[in-house]
RNA sequence: GUGGGUAUAGUUCAGUCGGUUAGAACGCCAGAUUGUGGAUCUGGAGGUCGUCGGUUCAAGUCCGACUAUCCACCCCA
């Protein structure tokens, strides 16, 4: 957990400002949920064999009521529990909906992983065709552009239907099992397959996730999702593609693409960058057909994804991307005295009704001191009032990048503040 | 949950073998210029040396625990 101190703030306005004005182009509206749930919601969304879930990585406590609560580790659950709540979804036909806000999880901090973070996410309810997953995957495209990215591409792949699923964890459980046995008899047994075996139990897909560089070769022995996928599925995820293609998305089809998340079908996808340690996944994404019904709502085919917003501001800050400059204040009205201040302060609200940006100190300063203040603030006009333009109802009207200083009278002071 | 690193001024960091009053740079404040910024020079303020405990005549320095943070595993955004 970190403060987000005004510089860093900047980064994540900017970000949220303009996924906000692309959400808007694309008709997405707002939803706001709370950032408790009950901690039921979360252990039948997330997934029994997510590690969200089965190593306890949430932040979960009883309250007075005698209810399990939990800080919500993602944003999919509770949009999905709100629509379903309101009726939302028997109104309409189909939702478009974003998000922004903070998520929690109880992991070991390291490089990209806080404890509370900021995830930026969007879902897509009631379109079961494939340009609904191509949307989604072109505004994600779109939205690292507009903050500044150059190179993206975005990796998808194909999970098929929960069959389809089923059939092959079934068989690669099979073949890790042998890959594992095989490595034991030929005296390579290592910790990897002890990791291997516990997966095959749990969710053996995630074996394509390692990090490991010695179980690497084993992998190309292994089936693939692709080669178990139903016709359905297959020809739903080349209009995808092909979807994609007519927008100009850059996209990569990677086999060994798995999520962490157990309620996707068919498409996932995500993008990483480089800059972020190990943790270079900065956003993340797919479709999710089942987990409205699942939830106890009418069959809704969905698609969604998350950013995260600390990760995708790091990896700007690793590709050197600026932020545009913040304007300076038009005007930095100084008060050299204690009488003199409540003019200075009427200057100051003067232009501030008129529109102006305007730097005031609520507090006498000396020249010398204000003027430095003024300097910094980038301000290109300091006005300044002393007891001496008081009492001769006048004020100085200083260019701080020429340095030139003249001396108006009260109105005409008055009036260029106002027009700027 | 596992393994490792780090913690000293607002910030980035020095601090020798354990030894007197803990330093530098930048930043901040002030003066040089009795009411005028930026550049320069001079001065000043600012520290529970992460916390607690231990060893010792003596601890920023050694030991332990805790906390925070960073890195990796795991997992994910």
């Amino acid at each position: 957990m970190e403060d987000i101190l005004p510089a860093l703030a900047r980064h994540y306005q900017f970000v949220e400002g303009q996924a906000r004005e692309l959400f808007d182009r694309y008709g997405y509206g707002e939803i706001r949920t709370p950032v408790l749930e009950p901690t039921e919601l979360f252990a039948r969304t997330v997934g029994d064999s997510s590690d969200i879930v089965v190593s306890k990585q949430m932040y979960t406590f009883t309250d007075p009521g005698e209810r399990s609560n939990t800080m919500r580790p993602e944003g999919t659950a509770g949009v999905v529990r709100a629509l379903i709540e309101s009726g939302l979804l028997k109104e309409t036909s189909q939702q478009k909906l974003f998000y922004v806000g903070p998520m929690f999880r109880y992991e070991k901090p390291q490089k990209g992983r806080q404890r509370q973070f900021t995830q930026i996410g969007m879902e897509l309810f009631g379109v079961a065709h494939a340009a609904a997953d191509a949307e989604v995957i072109t505004m994600c495209y779109h939205l690292l552009r507009r903050v500044g990215f150059n190179d993206i591409v975005v990796k998808l792949n194909n999970l098929g239907d929960p069959g389809d699923r089923k059939g092959f964890n079934d068989r690669l459980r099979e073949a890790i099992l042998e890959v594992v046995a095989s490595a034991r008899e030929s005296g390579k047994y290592a910790e990897w397959c002890e990791q291997w075996q516990d997966l095959a139990a749990i969710n053996p897909m995630r074996v394509f996730d390692t990090k490991v560089e010695e179980c690497r070769p084993y992998l190309s022995s292994l089936p693939r999702v692709v080669d178990y996928v139903g016709e359905e599925a297959r020809n739903h995820f080349d209009v995808v593609t092909a979807l994609l293609a007519q927008a100009g998305v850059p996209f990569e089809v990677d086999r060994e693409l798995v999520r962490g998340l157990d309620y996707y079908t068919r498409t996932v996808f995500e993008i990483v960058q480089t800059g972020l340690g190990a943790q270079n996944a900065i956003l993340g994404g797919g479709r999710y057909d089942n987990l409205v019904e699942e939830l106890g709502g009418p069959p809704t085919p969905a698609v969604g994804m998350a950013i995260g917003v600390e990760r995708l501001i790091m990896a700007m800050q690793a590709q050197g991307i600026k932020l545009p400059p913040s304007p300076p204040p038009a005007f930095y009205v100084l008060a050299l005295d204690d009488e003199s201040l409540p003019t200075a302060y009427r200057l100051a609200e003067l232009a501030r009704s008129s529109g102006q940006r305007v730097a005031f100190d609520c507090q006498p300063k000396s020249a010398k001191a204000g003027l430095r203040s003024a300097n910094r603030s980038k301000a290109q006009i300091a006005v300044i009032v002393g007891a001496d333009e008081l009492s001769r109802g006048v004020a100085q009207w200083k260019n701080l990048e020429s340095g030139e200083q003249i001396e108006l009278l009260m109105a005409e002071i008055e009036r260029n503040l106002k027009e700027g």
